[in-house]
DNA sequence: GGGCTTGCTGAGGTTACCTCAACATGAGGG
DNA sequence: CCCTCATGTTGAGGTAACCTCAGCAAGCCC
């Protein structure tokens, strides 16, 4: 079957994709919850703890377990909300912002390094076809 | 930069995959790592525990686990070798190669709504860049 | 200023992995 | 033939990343 093959090539890029990605982050040892909380933080700036839990997809219980981590790593603080003052705000430090930056550039240069061995036509034609995907 | 959006154009497209397989399996109600042994089951025959530890990337301590959940189900049994009285075979039930099949048919009937979208030509396109990607 | 809602977190559970050690069997050397 | 060493599986116990549920503090509404 055509598809099936179609299914598994994509399959076979993930798992390549996903292997490379891991030992690329690994000289920050962060857990993949941490470095995709990071990641967040990095793109969209401080919010909210239950903010952080929805874009995450993941429960505010959960959230409140990943950015412990990220605190005692001093790479994140909790501020209180100005505007609830039962809310309390999650947001990068100085060294969290660096780390954060950091990961974000060995991320980039993972996917570059994948799909540079394609030709730049071959490039563009994957990200339209990509994107017709996702949609 | 480019290839930053060529990355998250195939991690978008990864998650819509994996979240529509995991509905496609729900019938079934099979753990992802107990469907990933059933597969492979399905598509190698009998084999060893061991081998289908090597063969899911998983330690053997951890297939005689998954293999455990599938026996008592009745998906699988487990049998000696007549090879070697140490090791134990792990071959499917009549239940199990009826379910292994069903489930394989599903999943490609999943692949096969997703790459619909396509035309031929893009179908094509993509299976070559993805295999290219992957080896 | 009660009564309902919302935001976070403690307690405790689940899943899918892991390592380490025990135990039985197999295989090679003297 | 026996001894040592390697191999295949599993019990015991651990970990990471989730979860739900209940509780507490704070806000919101009439």
């Amino acid at each position: 079957m055509e598809d099936e093959s179609l299914l598994e090539a994509f399959w076979g890029v993930t798992r390549k994709l996903r292997h490379r990605t891991r030992e690329a982050l690994e000289p920050w040892n962060v857990s993949p919850s941490q470095s995709r909380a990071l990641g967040m933080l990095t793109h969209h700036g401080e919010m909210r703890l239950s903010a952080l839990a929805e874009h995450l997809r993941i429960a505010p219980r959960s959230a409140t377990e990943v950015v412990d981590d990220l605190q005692n790593r001093g790479l994140v603080e909790r501020r209180p909300d100005p505007a609830d003052r039962r809310a309390t705000l999650v947001a990068l430090t100085a060294h969290g912002v660096e780390t954060g930056n950091a990961i974000k550039q060995a991320r980039a240069a993972e996917g570059e390094r994948l799909f540079a061995e394609l030709s730049d036509a071959d490039r563009t034609e994957l990200a339209r076809i990509l994107r017709k995907l996702r949609d």
